[in-house]
DNA sequence: AGTACGCCCTGGCCGC
DNA sequence: TGCGGCCAGGGCGTAC
C-alpha cells in the first residue's frame, strides 16, 4: 500500500527518466482509471506529445506537470508506476492498465491488480486545492503547532492522522508505527493530547516518515518501487502487521484492534 | 460541519 | 485437491 514514502521514493526513481522527456504514445485500456475525470481516449489525446516538466509529490498523489495541466496519478491500494527500457523492465500482463511511451526510449506501465488507484488530468495551478490536501508532513510547515491545530474535534488520533485532508500522505502503516513511536494509543481522542504528547507525535510522524524513504518504503504486498524492486521498511515496523507477537520496547504482546474498518496495531503498555 | 459507514476490487488464505 | 467465503483498506458518496 502506497503511502508517502513509497510514493516519494517512485518520484525520486522517475525524475530522471521522465523530467523533460516528451510521451510519443499512450494507451489506456482500463476504464475505471479515469473514472474521476474524462474517458480513457480523452485522457491519452491529452497526454500525447507533452513535455513532461517537473513530477511532483503532494500526499500520496502524483504530479505529471504538462504545462497547462498535470497528469495526477493516485495508486491506490495496488497501484504500481514500472518503468522499462528497451527489453529491460516491466511485462505487461492483465494488470497493466495504461502505458506512457517516451521519445528516445523508455515506457512507463501503471499496473494496479485491485483498480482502486486512479489518472486523470487537472489544470496545474488549481490541482491541489481541487484535491484538498492537508498539510505536507516532511516540510517546513508542518511544526508542531501546525499539528495541535489539526487536533481538533472528538475524533480518534489514528482516524485524523489518516485524514488526507488535514495532513497528507499519511496511511495506515505510518499512522500505526508513528503512534507506537510517539507511546500514544490510537483511540485516544485528538483533541485529549497534552503539548507534549503532540510534540513527540510530530516527531515520530516526521521520523517514521523519513525513515520510510530511506528504506524505500514498506512492501506490504503489492509495493514495488519503479524498477520493480519491494522495499525494506517492513523488516523495521514495530507494531504494524506484528499482533500477538511481543513488543519490541517491552515484550508485552502487540495488540489489534479494528478502527474504522482499519486494522490497528498498537501496545496496550507502551501506548497510553 | 464533523463524524461514521458501506462500497469499489482482486488475490490469498482458511475451513470443509 | 477443489471451492466458497472472508479479509485486506484508500478515498469517495451518503447518512446522520
Amino acid at each position: 500500500m502506497p503511502e508517502l514514502p513509497e510514493v516519494e521514493v517512485i518520484r525520486r526513481d522517475l525524475v530522471p527518466r521522465v523530467e523533460g522527456r516528451r510521451i510519443s504514445m499512450v494507451s489506456i485500456t482500463e476504464p475505471r482509471l479515469t473514472r474521476r475525470r474524462g474517458t480513457p481516449a480523452e485522457v491519452a489525446a491529452a497526454l500525447l506529445g507533452h513535455r513532461v516538466r517537473a513530477l511532483r509529490r503532494r500526499g500520496k498523489y502524483l504530479f505529471f506537470d504538462l504545462g497547462e495541466e498535470s497528469l495526477v496519478v493516485r495508486l491506490g491500494m495496488t497501484g504500481q508506476l514500472l518503468w522499462g527500457e528497451g527489453r529491460s523492465g516491466f511485462l505487461p500482463d492483465e494488470h497493466t492498465h495504461a502505458i506512457l511511451s517516451f521519445e528516445g526510449g523508455g515506457r512507463l506501465a501503471y499496473r494496479d491488480i485491485r483498480k482502486f488507484g486512479e489518472m486523470f488530468l487537472l489544470p496545474t495551478v488549481s490541482a491541489e486545492r481541487t484535491l484538498r490536501i492537508g498539510i505536507e508532513p516532511l516540510d517546513r510547515g508542518f511544526t508542531p503547532e501546525a499539528l495541535q491545530r489539526a487536533c481538533s474535534g472528538t475524533r480518534r488520533i489514528k482516524t485524523l492522522l489518516l485524514d488526507q485532508s488535514r495532513i497528507a500522505g499519511i496511511g495506515n502503516i505510518y499512522a500505526d508505527e508513528a503512534l507506537f513511536r510517539a507511546g500514544i494509543r490510537p483511540t485516544r481522542r485528538a483533541s485529549s493530547l497534552g503539548h507534549q504528547e503532540v510534540r513527540r507525535l510530530h516527531t515520530a510522524i516526521r521520523r517514521v516518515l523519513q525513515a520510510g524513504i530511506r528504506h524505500r518504503g514498506s512492501s506490504i504486498s503489492d509495493y514495488r518501487d519503479a524498477c520493480g524492486r519491494p522495499g525494506r521498511f517492513v523488516a523495521l515496523h514495530r507494531v504494524y502487521q506484528r499482533h500477538g507477537k511481543p513488543c519490541l520496547a517491552c515484550g508485552a504482546p502487540v495488540r489489534r484492534i479494528l478502527l474504522g474498518q482499519r486494522g490497528t496495531h498498537y501496545c496496550p503498555t507502551c501506548q497510553r
